[in-house]
DNA sequence: ACTTTGGTCGAAAGCGCTTTCAGAGATGTC
DNA sequence: GACATCTCTGAAAGCGCTTTCGACCAAAGT
């Protein structure tokens, strides 16, 4: 039989509440008492038990994280900021797949919520701006990678447009003035912000983005691929491509290859987010590295202060930065036929 | 105010006690009174609180998870398996990472038990076999990755000797004849089964393994590249290396690229597992792909066929298979120097 | 000495469910 | 028709904790 709250009541003498109050810091107790608990606990190997602590004290203890797929390896370094920055505050994330789909995203909110999670964190939603706001009227919710503001819900984001730009320097700088995108997906706002950051920087470079120029590539691999692919076969001459994330970028560069066209002396590749493989691809991918162990971090505290209604002091994210590695290189003269 | 069973129960003008039975179809119930109860609950959007289910039933309805990391390449499947399945059979999974730590797995378990799962699944756990004892004790457990069997504990795995014996065999059929081999971690039952099957083709194939042509990477990238430098330093001539995973393969093909040397033509290098990123490196690479997702769906039947005590038909898990892409040639009469 | 404050603590209610127990009908058997 | 047998249902206890409320005691103020 597990130890129970009443038993190390029992064995230490005092009352249950007394020890409930020991284990929340809810209020004093004398430190002949608090000894005697703290004694019957460890000689009991008691733990509370959270469904008993959930169901009387209101809270669960637990964040639902929802991510498109928990084994992303763009979220990877964020589920690790997430974790850990909940550990510190005895908090535990419960993480759900969405895979991309807006009706599985409401579903696995609603089996967060059935299971009392405090607050949710959606690591880049697919939801509707409506849907989130209902949401973030029962309970506190924080997402990344889009907008959102509202009395239970904040959203938490580094500069995606300065990302953007920082390539798009990055490319200028070693010369390129004939330059190819792939961006992520539809109405994606840190698709958009981060080709923003890229338009802004070449047209005050003068350099004109032609609309053969720009591709979609679903931030997948195979997306980068395709989106290579046709952008070679647009005919379209380009020395520089940016890929809007770090797995376009790797499945672009296999389609360079494929086509005869070398990276980076024909072609200089630049992609986004510094994920963990990026420096292992042939060549090592050039990529603007993101904060994204940190992005966990603060979407952790942000709803964690929307759950205990405190307020957090306003502690700005990093900014990106570029990562030169060997899949950039300056123009040469020459463009790929 | 959340609606409540009882709400749901006055309602519908019933006793909550036959609220609790529609919900877990746990005895059976007029038509009529089930259609009123079900509209009651359809009306007010009661969703039935877990904490109090867990409590009251002695159940909470999820599994606990510990991977190393949650976001390694090689589990993404796997979780994505265990997830799948845990949702068909109403569970949710509660993902923690152990970051290779046995002091953390340790603590992720004590602390996943406070949170009531009703079983755990450890994907390639770290701890010792007795500490692994005297947690399945206390819940059910399932391991990956090494053998375990108690009353309340088991393992699901696949056939690891076979895996070394295709890329063995892959090698040998190529002609290689001189083949070195970087393994995982020391006390890794899975590494030292794939080798076993390595070593016992090679055996029968009458070639020798120089114990030179053995190092340890560790299972990342980083230690496959230093294991492979390593490899290459030692002087040892080769011209098939075997990496007991995807990951260390990637590793050690950036070393050999490095070091000038050609893969395939020079040397033919294989991995282990066909991560997502094994087809997207230069050369594709070629390796034993392993059934990961099977295995999460596999590990989720066996720990709920634990906790709720019916016996599973021994139903077997699939056969490793040879997936060959870019990275192995024919075995060419020159010797990398 | 007598009330006031302040600080500790225990009794008890209750969080939202499940489950046992037994009662009430309905049905079947001899 | 009497009795046993089912089937469906409600009352009530209780899961393990938190929290309110008030009791109690010591220290302080008058």
């Amino acid at each position: 039989m597990k130890p129970s709250l009443k038993m190390v009541a029992a064995r230490a003498e005092v009352s249950p509440a007394t020890v409930s109050r020991i284990l929340n810091g809810t209020a004093k107790v004398s430190a002949e008492k608090r000894a005697r608990i703290e004694a019957a606990i460890a000689e009991l190997g008691f733990r509370p038990n959270m469904a008993a602590r959930s169901l009387a004290g209101g809270r669960s203890m637990s964040i639902g994280v929802i991510t498109q797929f928990i084994s992303s390896p763009f979220y990877a370094e964020a589920l690790k900021g997430l974790e850990d920055e909940l550990a510190r505050q005895n908090y535990i994330p419960i993480f759900m797949s969405s895979n991309w789909d807006s009706a599985q995203e409401e579903n696995q909110i609603a089996r967060l919520i059935e299971r009392n999670v405090d607050g949710i964190v959606l690591l880049s939603s697919q939801m509707s701006g409506q849907k989130l706001f209902e949401f973030s009227n029962e309970l506190p919710i924080v997402v990344t990678g889009r907008h959102f503001e509202s009395i239970q819900g904040s959203s938490v984001n580094w500069d995606n447009t300065y990302s953007g730009v920082l390539a798009a320097d990055h490319l200028l700088e070693l010369g390129h003035r004939e330059i190819a995108v792939i961006v992520g997906a539809e109405g994606h706002e840190d698709s958009h912000e981060r080709m923003q950051g890229i338009q802004t920087r070449l047209k005050e470079s003068g350099v004109m983005l032609n609309a053969n120029c720009v591709q979609m590539g679903g931030y997948t691999e195979q997306g980068g691929y395709e989106a290579a692919k046709a952008l070679i076969a647009s005919g379209e001459p380009f020395t520089g491509l940016i890929a809007l994330n770090d797995q376009m970028a790797i499945g672009a560069n296999m389609a360079l290859r494929e086509a005869g066209i070398n990276v980076p002396s024909q072609v200089s590749l630049v992609g986004c987010d510094d994920i963990q493989f990026a420096e292992f691809v042939d060549p090592p991918l050039t990529t603007v590295h993101q904060p994204i162990y940190e992005l966990g971090e603060q979407a952790a505290k942000h709803v964690l202060s929307l759950v205990n209604k405190v307020r957090l002091p306003r502690e700005s994210i990093k900014l990106p930065h570029m990562v030169v590695r060997g899949s950039t290189a300056p123009c040469q003269v020459t463009v790929p036929s």
